[in-house]
RNA sequence: GGGGUAGUAGCUCAGUUGGUUAGAGCGCCUGCCUGUCACGCAGGAGGCCGCGGGUUCAAGUCCCGUCUAUCCCGCCA
């Protein structure tokens, strides 16, 4: 049927309505009469017969079309891969050998007695199966309508959505309440920077995108809620990496009149509901505790990868008295000496050890010392400065056997645990290179990571700074040293870690008027007149009977990326930004025009190189 | 802002110590083919070797600069 669209356009109305989708017909189905719609996934034209995968976000179904069937043939030539299509025909079981198992609906295909062609498509400029997982990025997002089709791309949507779903069905049974916040929010220069959106009405003033509904969340326990969830959107305006985007989902969480027990119990649950419901995994609980220190200590990260050892050890007591000034002038500075023994890495390349190296330098190593164990011999760089005492010692603390490579770290503990902790995680990429070490990214080893320093000294302010905000309560038994020793003062904080991620993190508040000033002014320094503008609603808003309270935030992104095994936060959002910030399939951001700056009383002065 | 890696056909890549006319697989086009399912067979088209400069008798290849993508550091309360 041809309908006029004015101006002398015409198009083929849609008639033909589905009955089926792709993935539904069995043998069962045999002689029944159906309607298929989707996307050409393949042609097999064999001269006379014509064999078609047709494809619909379910699954494939092959279709016969057979040029005896006059009416059918002239439409032949339109029928190119990735061209949407009708197709109206009989169900017939598939005869002696030609069944394809490979296919859900390998059984039976689809006889063609009608036809219709309701968009046909120009060649995609790359293809729509598994191959294109290696087609670059770029070409892939400006075409994302077309990566999207792709089966792997419909099952990451599909589980995105799962995830969300087993959340909201979690929260809900929690008693939780779903509550929106606002997007456009004050701008709060403490932390990320933010995205700016200037008022029309209020000429000179902005708005800032939130960084997360932080402040909201801790008001709506002032405003009685009690339990609040949300999967909220939130924007940093910081440089990009694989794990981060401008906007990304977060899900919120804030409830009152509880511990930290109450809170990890709460979110053992709903990660068992979240993993059982989308990947039909069964995960342990509870998890297990760490504490910062140990964490650091141990696997020279607050975040360690539970999934495998080559843990850190320390070396101080051995080389406090050594003959080896590096190391023992380091101790005695206070500093700490570091090590680990990446087991079977004794056949590292040249190339290898020096990109391990610069890993260690980009921390702020110097080098990066070592001992190699091959054929009974050590050797290394260092290993004549040590006496007969300390290779012994070092052999029983690290295991040394043949065939192995320990390296060294020594800085002020915090640095040289890091600086082992980044080695540690790049020895083991090496070793599973190699076969020699396992990581499945289908085990999942949860870690609470707790007792978080609540401040840290933040060198270039000459100040102290939060450590996760300015809003998490000091451990209690802490709360004295907050005047005397801010450094010692752990927070009531804790991170969700999955196999070295952050999956997400959040922390028992203040809510008392008094301490959050205390806070506020006395420890961080912030003026008071700062506050008072910043946040003197909520300091106010505690003096009205504000409950005990806490809260979490998980970045859902992560988590998906985690539950689809991708690498990428990138691989599992609909329509991701590049690196600079830029989505390349509309095109954005784009230039504004002289009239929208003009309203909104704004000029854009460009950086010299981008003039003209 | 800094460091690493990559950029050759529509896509994925190869291209030796610098040396004739830059190749392969897939895709695309044409023809043949009635049981394929990554159908097959035959033929064909398709290249600013990212861009600019330099070295050289000669540059895809070496040098410098630059752009783009990506990974990392800084940054991300």
């Amino acid at each position: 049927m041809l309908v006029s669209r004015g101006q002398g356009v015409f198009i083929a109305a849609f008639m033909m309505k589905r009955s089926h989708h792709c993935s539904q017909l069995r043998a069962s189905d045999e002689g029944s009469t159906v309607t298929l719609s989707g996307w050409v996934d393949s042609v097999r034209d064999h001269g006379g017969i014509l064999f078609v995968d047709l494809r619909d976000r379910e699954g494939l179904t092959q279709i016969v079309l057979d040029p005896s069937n006059v009416g059918l043939e002239s439409k032949f030539a339109s029928i190119k891969p990735e061209s949407v299509i009708s197709v109206s025909g009989v169900v017939e079981k598939r005869f002696g050998g030609t069944a394809n198992v490979k296919l859900a609906t390998g059984e039976i295909e689809v006889h063609a007695t009608d036809l219709e062609i309701l968009n046909v498509s120009k060649t995609p400029p790359f293809p729509m199966d598994d191959s294109a997982d290696k087609v670059s990025e770029d070409l892939r997002m400006t075409h994302r309508y077309l990566d999207l089709r792709r089966a792997t791309n419909t099952k990451m949507l599909r589980m995105r959505h799962k995830t969300s779903k087993a959340i909201r069905d979690y929260m809900d049974e929690q008693a939780f309440i779903e509550v929106e916040t606002p997007m456009l929010f004050k701008s709060t220069p403490e932390g990320a920077r933010e995205f700016l959106v200037p008022s029309r009405m209020n000429p000179g003033a902005f708005y800032a995108l939130p960084q997360s509904p932080q402040q909201y969340k801790q008001m709506l326990m002032v405003g009685g809620v009690e339990r609040y969830y949300q999967l909220a959107r939130c924007f940093r305006d910081e440089d990009l990496r694989a794990d981060r985007q401008p906007e990304f989902t977060q899900l919120d969480i804030e409830l009152s009149f509880i511990d930290r027990e109450d809170m990890y119990a709460l979110i053992e649950g709903l990660m068992k509901q979240v993993w059982k419901d989308v990947i039909g995994v069964d995960i342990e609980t509870p998890f297990l505790r760490m504490s910062y220190f140990d964490a650091m200590n141990r696997f020279g990260v607050d975040k360690p990868d539970m999934r495998f050892g080559l843990e850190l050890k320390d070396c101080c007591e051995i080389f406090k008295s050594s003959s080896f000034k590096v190391f023992s002038a380091t101790i005695e500075s206070g500093g700490a000496v570091k090590a680990f023994n990446a087991k079977g890495l004794a056949d590292l390349t040249q190339g290898e050890l020096r990109s391990l190296e610069d890993s260690a330098k980009a921390l702020g190593a110097k080098g990066l010392a070592f001992i190699k164990c091959e054929g009974g011999e050590w050797k290394s760089p260092i290993v004549k400065f040590f006496s007969e005492e300390e290779k012994a010692a070092l052999s029983e603390l690290l295991q040394i056997e043949d065939g192995d490579i320990v390296f060294f770290a020594a800085s002020e503990w915090e640095r040289a645990c890091a600086i082992l902790g980044r080695v540690r995680l790049d020895a083991a990429q090496l070793l599973v290179k190699r076969g020699k070490l396992t990581i499945d990214p289908s085990e999942y080893k949860f870690l609470w990571v707790i007792e978080f320093p609540l401040m840290l000294f933040d060198e270039d302010e000459g100040r102290f700074v939060s450590s996760h905000h300015p809003f998490t309560a000091p451990v209690v038994e802490d709360i004295p040293l907050l005047d005397s020793d801010p450094k010692a003062v752990r927070g009531q904080h804790y991170d969700l870690v999955l196999n070295g991620v952050e999956l997400g993190g959040g922390s028992i508040r203040i809510h008392q008027p008094e301490l959050q000033k205390k806070v506020f002014e006395d420890v961080l320094k912030i003026p008071a007149d700062v506050v008072e503008s910043r946040f003197g609603y909520m300091l106010k808003a505690f003096e009205y009977g504000a409950p005990p309270h806490g809260g979490i935030a998980f970045g859902l992104d992560r988590m998906v990326t985690i539950l689809t095994q991708r690498s990428s936060i990138r691989d599992v959002i609909a329509f991701p930004k590049n690196q600079k910030g830029q989505e390349m399939m509309t095109a954005s951001p784009g230039i504004a025009t002289e009239k929208q700056l003009r309203d909104l009383h704004i000029k854009a002065v460009l950086p010299k190189k981008e003039e003209k």
